[in-house]
DNA sequence: AGAAATTGCTGCGTCGCGCAGCGGAATGGT
DNA sequence: ACCATTCCGCTGCGCGACGCAGCAATTTCT
């Protein structure tokens, strides 16, 4: 197989089909922990990047600050999430994952990441690197997309 | 850095953010395309294994028959798709992608495809290979976690 | 031929979302 | 020091996507 046809297999086949993967799966999570897909989202962003903002949130599960202080109450009331007063600015509130919201979605993923060590245990070390390069770049080109 | 270490980036930080901006990314593609997150979800579907029928589509979608008629017709009402009897068995509609629908979502993520390309660019002939055997591995993973 | 299962489609209630507007808190200009 | 402006998060309100239950049409099983 020639480099374009790599190019094609990637980029045309094998990427569009694992993304239709991550989508479905978090759906499915979602409805699995009972709370919304925009729900699962923000904890994923939560648990990634540690406590943020409504605002932030809002911007980052491309929601307006309204939604984003309903998904909170909803978060809160599902004890997935904490609402903390900022000190140095008394308008702002700071969401904070509490350890039972971590578990939960650490939890709905573990098979999956179990799958996945499984998947790289055969790729030899330089592979690896190859991979988590190519992964990175994907994320940044990704968010540089939205 | 060591096995370990490239392992954990991968599976405990590089892959859940590159999982965020894709969630990410589809909302944004949905808005702008002013359709439902699982009206995109359902053309990617179209798009990567062609046509489905509507108790099909709903499945890989995560959503009841009910709801799956109601997003065929917005689909379709907007020139997306197209609804074709099952000449086979009666009962059944096949659901086809238009050339329109096709187009609008490729349009939407031509960015992100030129911009993936130009990532892969700087890979060998064998680092792309190890990347494409990795990414189907993923998706494999990926569908078996739902 | 009759019964049972399958397929897709419609009322109806629920609930997440955007929009517009609110009060409280910080910031800049005079 | 004062007031206007801006920013932050939070609430009414209507819209619309969803699940549930039930329907007719068709196929399949006995």
């Amino acid at each position: 197989m020639d480099r374009d046809k790599l190019m094609d297999a990637l980029v045309g086949q094998a990427l569009p089909e694992w993304a239709i993967e991550v989508v479905s799966l978090n759906s499915v999570v979602a409805a699995q922990l009972g709370v919304t897909d925009t729900d699962v989202q923000c904890l994923h962003v939560l648990g990634q990047y540690g406590p943020a903002t409504p605002g932030a949130l809002a911007r980052q599960v491309n929601l307006t600050s309204g939604s984003a202080s309903r998904m909170i109450d909803r978060l809160e009331s599902a004890g997935c999430v904490r609402r903390v007063p900022d000190a140095a600015d008394r308008r702002k509130v700071l969401i904070e994952p509490t350890e039972e919201g971590l578990a939960r979605v650490a939890a709905a993923y573990a098979g999956l990441v179990e799958r996945t060590r499984a998947d790289l245990s055969g790729f030899s070390d330089a592979e690896l690197a190859t991979v988590l390069r190519f992964v990175r770049s994907a994320a940044s080109s990704t968010a540089a997309s939205r």
